[in-house]
RNA sequence: GGGCGCGUAGCUCAGUGGUAGAGCACACCCUUCACACGGGUGGGGUCGCAAGUUCAAUCCUUGCCGCGCCCA
């Protein structure tokens, strides 16, 4: 124990403790039979770095991580990150790019193997950051989407679901990435305004007796067209129904078609259809009989223009990009007079009409999706989606704030087949072998080679036969099993018949080549596993079974009280039939995210774990908003208004950063950058550090025990009491999961509580004379209460502000242990004193009511007064002599007399309660402005008075508000009339 | 077009069916022996607009205006 700083420095105690806390396993110390309480932490990009979200994420986790912690619980915090499949992928290849390399260089392997190199060592740089946040996370226990375990666990996912049909393969548009290369899903779309073109179009009739009119955003897809669109309703074309267009420039013979698509309100209200490259047509397609297989394809994979089944584009579009083919193909158009000029409010002749228009980006490239036509992995979301929808529905997991239940619910109910594969190289591939399709007995193998565009050795295989099975071992069996005993199988890079060779070179017997599908897996896929896969699943379903202990039972102020968190120490286990899972750590406590993950990742571990564990995977999921800069914008490094987290650490401290983030928190509510704020609670930080210091500087330690030390002045009472009631509010706040509440309370309370009343009323107590410390039993049980005050303070600061509290509490005494296992508060009510409250209210009604009035009559704060009680009753009279001290000290008086009447003269007079409180102040005091600061005092009570008097006199007010509202109205009338009648008195007698 | 949210003191935000709050900023005073990253005192709001329900509306309902987000 050393004496403290006079200003508190952050940086010179939060990488120590970081650092200790961790080294003695204080994270997650051994709690044999604690109820467990568990949260798994959001797993960052392996290849992120923390950016302020990260900041609000982890502090509000951790705030209940170290609460739960405190009161005795066996807290988990799960850590570790997720390998990005396309982010991570994206960042070695940049590497390579700029050392001149391409990943196709390599094999896949020994790109796959690169990346783990490069995770080893760059990996995990947000881990660091988090530690500096003061996380208090299992970091023993890190874990990482790629672990063993955890791919074990994806692969057993995907075959299990594909047993029961819930992964299929299927055909059918998707949203492809072309800067990519790859499938992404349709939340990985963000669909922004663009300014387009719209462009009219005249395709000729097949027997030359005219033309129909359609209209296109995107000309060069009439390249692939398959037919032309009318709404059967629509008489214009009736007659046109069933004849069919001879398509410009490739000559293609289409049909005119009806569907509900085309709307005759819209352009001509004929609609050209492309169903390979348009998810509303293909749509169309389908309902005219066109099978996903026979739908014309004319792009690659890097969208550019490629020949399509029927052959009929002509060469000179071949091989050009998209844009590139629109501008060639709207001037060919024109050129052939197949295009209709838009005329303009000027009659001015234009290619195309201006427009608006909804165009999708993929939200990692930037680049245009191109919806495209694969054969793709599809998870069966509807299905899972349902019991998802239920257990929000029935409570069993409770969304916070409720208001995102609604949106929850709208994505859920409409969820679309999800597309769960990916062409990457890095990442869990999908365990899924291709072989040839037995079919009357011949093999037939049906591969197409698409162009993905980045990779020739990429081969897309449909129409084959697949196995999928979580080992290649597996696989051939499956395999062996569908051929027969007397095929040989063996893995190959193809699926194909391969006649092999003896050692002679003599064709001898074939052999059946399976190939593994080379795509992996979406990562929200494996992340969805996070709650359980975590735990240890599927290995241990069932393990360790929690036995509550004697342990708990602490801290339950909750009972009988709707919360967002279960905070009953009692413990409850859950289970299904009884068995725990997981070691009480499924379902998860809580699950804390910000809204924007809510469809991404909340949603699919709630199917995941749904349907896996068969309940839910957290009982609370908790969403905060987003943090924007000070003008209310998005952040974001195109704008340059990105906040550093860490260096907002490095200037006010991260306990001023974390308590910020949870003062913000409010629910349903984004949260504005505001580094005054921070500044704010740098001070406070600072405030507390100097409190401490006073403590210690007057013998004031720490304290020995839990409950509150045994009082008789009433100072020491009311702040016993006090810190009672904050421990109370407090634990509800958590419970309701109030970030905003639970941190002010606490601010609250620290400062305008125990620093400016508390500290300054015992000062007389504990300091005595001539730089002498006080003695006797009133300054000892002062010191013992307020050193107990400082220690609940400490405990329950310590979730928002860790670093400064765990240094403090080293500080103040010896320990039997560290802050950060110590003991949550007991909230007793038995604690709280009325009288004791009333007096000490008093008190500082009384003090705040001359300090106001020394100020206004400008009162030198040297000038200390003698004070004159007139109409004191017996009550206030002994109050009086009971807190003589603390009046002469903290109102500046050096006498105090009571006096049964007095005729007032030049004095500043000041009412509280039934007595008036004389400051005479002969020569010294300026009598009108005692006399303006009377006269306002007397309009302010008079003004309620009246307002009160007015509600009291309106019958229908008395015969029908709530009885007590009434009984109120009436005292607080009497209160203020009484008021306004003493200060009238102590004007008249100024004269 | 559908859904959600917001609009309260100069700024950032709480809040409640019964006389409106905090932090910061502002003004004045104080280098008083924990703290000037401090102490004391004070000024400042027709609670977006309008109507309705109610004895009573900043709070509940409806409409409107403005801002933001999500989905189509």
């Amino acid at each position: 124990m050393t004496e403290l700083a006079k200003t508190f420095d952050p940086a010179a105690i939060e990488s120590r403790w970081a650092a200790y806390w961790e080294e003695k396993g204080l994270f997650r110390p051994d709690r044999p039979g604690a109820a467990p309480f568990t949260i798994v932490n959001p797993p960052p990009n392996v290849t992120g770095a923390l950016h302020i979200g990260h900041a609000l994420d982890n502090t509000l986790q951790d705030i209940l991580v170290r609460h739960a912690r405190l009161q005795g619980k066996d807290a988990l915090w799960v850590v570790g990150t997720d390998h990005a499949g396309i982010a991570t992928q994206m960042v070695v290849e940049r590497q390579m790019n700029a050392a001149g390399q391409k990943r196709t260089d390599l094999t896949r392997e020994e790109f796959v193997s690169k990346v783990w190199a490069w995770k080893e060592e760059s990996g995990g740089e947000i881990t660091q950051q988090l530690r500096r946040l003061g996380c208090s996370m299992d970091w023993k226990n890190e874990r990482f989407t790629m672990d063993p375990g955890f791919s074990k666990a994806v692969l057993k996912v995907f075959v299990d679901l594909h047993k029961q049909g819930l992964i299929y393969r299927d055909k059918r548009l998707v949203n492809w990435d072309p800067g990519l290369g790859t499938a992404i899903s349709d939340l990985e779309v963000e669909t922004r305004e663009i300014k387009g073109s719209f462009w009219h179009l005249r395709y000729p009739l097949e027997d030359g007796s005219g033309f129909i009119q359609v209209a296109t955003t995107r000309p060069e897809t009439m390249l692939a067209d398959m037919a032309v669109a009318v709404n059967a309703s629509d008489e214009r074309y009736a007659a046109l129904v069933g004849k069919n267009v001879r398509l410009p420039i490739t000559g293609r013979l289409i049909p005119i078609i009806t569907d509900d698509h085309a709307d005759p309100e819209l352009g001509s209200g004929a609609v050209k259809i492309t169903p390979g490259h348009d998810f509303n047509d293909f749509e169309v397609g389908r309902r005219a009989g066109i099978e996903a297989r026979d739908m014309l394809n004319m792009l690659d994979g890097k969208a550019n223009v490629t020949q399509t089944s029927d052959g009929l584009i002509p060469e000179a579009f071949l091989g050009m990009e998209r844009f590139a083919a629109r501008k060639a193909v709207v001037q060919q158009l024109k050129d052939a007079g197949f295009l209709v000029p838009h005329v303009d409010k000027d009659g001015e002749e234009h290619d195309a009409e201006p427009r608006t228009i909804q165009t999708p980006y993929g939200d990692r490239s930037g680049v245009v999706i191109e919806p495209w036509l694969t054969d793709q992995w599809y998870v069966d979301a509807e299905t899972l989606a349902k019991p998802a929808i239920d257990a929000v529905r029935s409570g069993a997991t409770k969304i916070v704030p409720k208001s995102w239940e609604k949106t929850y619910f709208n994505w859920m109910e409409n969820i679309q087949p999800w597309c769960v594969s990916r062409q990457l190289w890095w990442g869990h591939r999908i365990p899924a072998w291709f072989g040839p399709e037995l079919r009357d007995g011949k093999l037939i193998i049906e591969i197409s080679r698409q162009q993905t565009g980045r990779n020739n050795k990429d081969v897309q295989f449909s129409g084959t036969k697949v196995f999928v099975a979580e080992t290649e071992e597996e696989a051939v069996s499956l395999a062996q099993q569908y051929y027969g005993p007397d095929e040989k199988v063996i893995i190959g890079n193809t699926a194909a018949v391969i006649p092999q060779q003896t050692e002679d070179g003599l064709p001898n017997y074939q052999a059946i080549s399976i190939a593994r599908d080379p795509d992996v897996l979406d990562t929200w896929f494996s992340s969805a596993l996070w709650p359980f896969a975590t735990m240890g699943w599927p290995e241990d379903e069932h393990t360790t079974p929690f036995v509550p202990s004697d342990v708990e039972g602490r801290g339950d102020t909750t009972s009988g009280v709707s919360t967002a968190l279960d905070t009953n120490g009692a413990g409850e286990v859950p289970s299904v039939s009884g068995k725990s899972l997981l070691g009480g750590r499924y379902p998860n406590d809580v699950l804390i995210s910000g809204f924007d993950i809510l469809f991404f990742w909340d949603a699919r571990m709630m199917m995941q774990g749904l349907h896996f564990m068969k309940d839910v995977p957290f009982k609370t999921l908790y969403l905060h908003g987003l943090v924007r800069a000070g003008d209310g914008a998005k952040m974001s490094k195109s704008k340059g208004n990105v906040v550093n987290p860490l260096g907002l650490i490095d200037q006010y401290g991260a306990d001023a950063l974390r308590f910020f983030m949870a003062a913000m928190e409010s629910q349903g509510r984004d949260i504005k950058m505001d580094e005054r704020r921070i500044e704010g609670y740098r001070n406070f930080a600072t405030k507390l550090w100097n409190a401490a210091r006073f403590c210690q500087s007057n013998g004031i330690g720490a304290s020995t025990t839990l409950e509150p030390p045994a009082a008789d002045l009433a100072v020491n009472r009311w702040v016993i009491a006090e810190t009672v009631k904050t421990v109370q509010t407090l634990d509800l706040a958590l419970a309701d999961l109030r970030f905003d509440e639970a941190a002010n309370t606490l601010y609250h309370f620290v400062w305008s509580r125990f620093c400016d009343w508390y500290l300054e009323l015992i000062k007389p107590v504990i300091q005595g004379e001539g730089g002498v410390p006080a003695t006797g039993d009133a300054a000892d049980e002062t010191r013992a209460v307020a050193g107990w005050v400082l220690d609940q303070i400490l405990v329950m600061l310590h979730p928002f502000m860790p670093f400064i509290t765990e240094e403090l509490w080293t500080e103040m005494g010896a320990r039997e242990s560290e802050l950060i296992v110590a003991k949550w508060p007991m909230a007793d009510a038995r604690a709280l004193d009325p009288a004791a409250a009333q007096e000490i209210d008093w008190l500082i009604r009384v003090v705040s009511e001359i300090r106001a009035a020394r100020t206004e009559l400008n009162m030198s704060p040297a000038t200390k007064l003698n004070l004159i009680v007139r109409d004191a009753a017996a009550e206030t009279q002994d109050r009086i002599a009971r807190n003589t001290s603390a009046l002469n000290r903290l109102a500046r008086l050096s006498t105090i007399e009571i006096v049964s009447s007095h005729d007032g003269g030049a004095a500043a007079q000041v009412v509280v309660d039934e007595a008036t409180f004389v400051l005479p102040l002969d020569g010294v005091i300026d009598l009108d402005a005692e006399r303006a600061r009377l006269t306002k005092g007397i309009e302010a009570a008079a003004k309620e008075r009246d307002a009160l008097a007015g509600r009291l006199n309106n019958p229908s007010f008395v015969e029908r508000a709530k009885p007590e509202a009434v009984e109120k109205a009436r005292a607080d009338h009497a209160d203020k009339a009484a008021e306004a009648e003493r200060l009238q008195a102590a004007l008249s007698r100024l004269g």
